[in-house]
DNA sequence: TAAAAATACTCCATAGGTATTTTAT
DNA sequence: ATAAAATACCTATGGAGTATTTTTA
């Protein structure tokens, strides 16, 4: 389970066409459509259909696009998350204030 | 970003130790090394404060700890999820109850 | 000085690409 | 007929390993 295959499952999902889904995620299609393959290999369970276009999600694969999407926006808040209430010292950074447990961090 | 990554540092942040970090996870000392530099170059951020032993995480390190335990978790629900209420199809899964929000899916 | 982390390489698995064929509307 | 997905094959990035050299307590 890798945070790249969600992204790219995601993009299917959203988009319900590889060639699109390829174009926005800036990989090529075959790329894409192997990627997707593999990662449903991995669950023994097919997350599309591709059986009719626009292409669908199983209910397997509808149930795992909402787990992945949610799973990513997780992700994506902790990138976002800017270093505040910090400054650096030779030793690293320190908290001006001890109790920001809430605090956020610094992703660039 | 990468849950490979996050798992790496977590197991280091637990440990406060690389080496007994890799033989958890399994892999090579250096190994581990180089993937938390990496992780660290990403954010342009020291994570771990070296010139200690044991290991202490700076003060970065420790709220992308509690973020990264936090999505690892996620992701492992999301592992953990079977099939049920679901039987296959010719076309696919079909949930026996189309009410199944909360359903679970099959991640083998 | 004795653990532990960092370097310096080497290797290879696989993510990614291009060209082409197959499939479904 | 045509747009889209799959397949075949190739390349190359970077994840992983072993051996060795710094570190720091």
């Amino acid at each position: 389970m890798d945070s790249r295959q969600l992204r790219y499952f995601t993009a299917v999902g959203r988009e319900r066409n590889f060639t699109r889904a390829a174009e926005k995620l800036r990989i090529a299609q075959p790329t894409l459509s192997r990627a997707i393959q593999q990662f449903e290999d991995t669950f023994g369970v097919a997350l599309l259909d591709r059986a009719s276009r626009p292409l669908a999600l199983t209910d397997a694969g509808r149930l795992l696009f909402e787990q992945a999407v949610q799973v990513l926006d997780r992700m994506d808040e902790m990138k976002a998350r800017r270093v505040r209430n910090m400054r650096i010292s030779s030793r690293g950074f320190h908290a001006k204030d001890a109790s920001a447990t809430r605090s956020s961090f610094c992703l660039a």
